[in-house]
DNA sequence: GTGATCGTCAACCATTTGGTTGAATATGCG
DNA sequence: CGCATATTCAACCAAATGGTTGACGATCAC
């Protein structure tokens, strides 16, 4: 994780829009018009916020045919989750704290909003 | 976490000052004027970004004196992190893999630039 | 009290960000 | 070919961001 990429990372998970965007990616690989459907906003501002989450390496994205697919990369989340953990305090590595910890947070999360 | 926490987080992580701040306070409780210190930058833009941190919940400041204390507040830091995790896809809770995974990386980290 | 130190406030500035619209570029379909 | 669909590009705009400076309010030290 370089500096810019932890830049690009959490700048891109900053956007309430992006987070949604990539809560819908977690479900199922979906073309640019079908993620842009549930927002009340042009199709370009979605475009726009899903090259940010691909320049990021939050997402990938490929071009078949005339639509583009759009699919989660959840190393890029891992490695920045893992940056952060760096400042949780587990020590060296505090594993059966943090697995409790862990545990406890998903068995009462939502993933956004 | 509520969006809005998300939010203010993670826009205080997208910034390289403000993590490396984070990365002083992990070392110590410091004073406005000693975290400014190494900074290229005036003490109101430091002060500025320390409102920031601490809006966010990432750091809290206690005014003792003239002084104004600032320490780490790991929980925010821990709490965005698990939500990243979510993202991860250790479906369920693959501890076993994130484990590994995260002794890999601990021991080959630096926590930032 | 006087003066130095600690920190914030207010006004300002340049740049970035998140959005819009309309035109343009592919690609697929009949 | 000719038209509809999928996506991006370019120009533009308002608001937010990250910085500056100078004045200001507290607090401590003599």
């Amino acid at each position: 994780m370089t500096t810019q990429t932890l830049d690009l990372t959490f700048a891109a998970l900053a956007d309430p829009t992006r987070r949604a965007i990539l809560s819908m990616l977690l479900e199922d690989d979906m073309a640019v018009t079908d993620v842009a459907e549930p927002f009340d906003m042009s199709l370009a501002a979605i475009s726009k916020h899903l090259g940010i989450l691909a320049a990021a390496g939050l997402i990938a994205q490929e071009k078949r045919g005339r639509v583009k697919w759009c699919k989660l990369e959840p190393d890029a989340l891992r490695a920045a989750s893992i940056w952060m953990q760096s400042f949780g305090q587990f020590e060296a590595v505090n594993l059966d704290a943090f697995e409790a910890f862990l545990a406890h947070e998903l068995s009462s999360k939502s993933i956004d909003d």
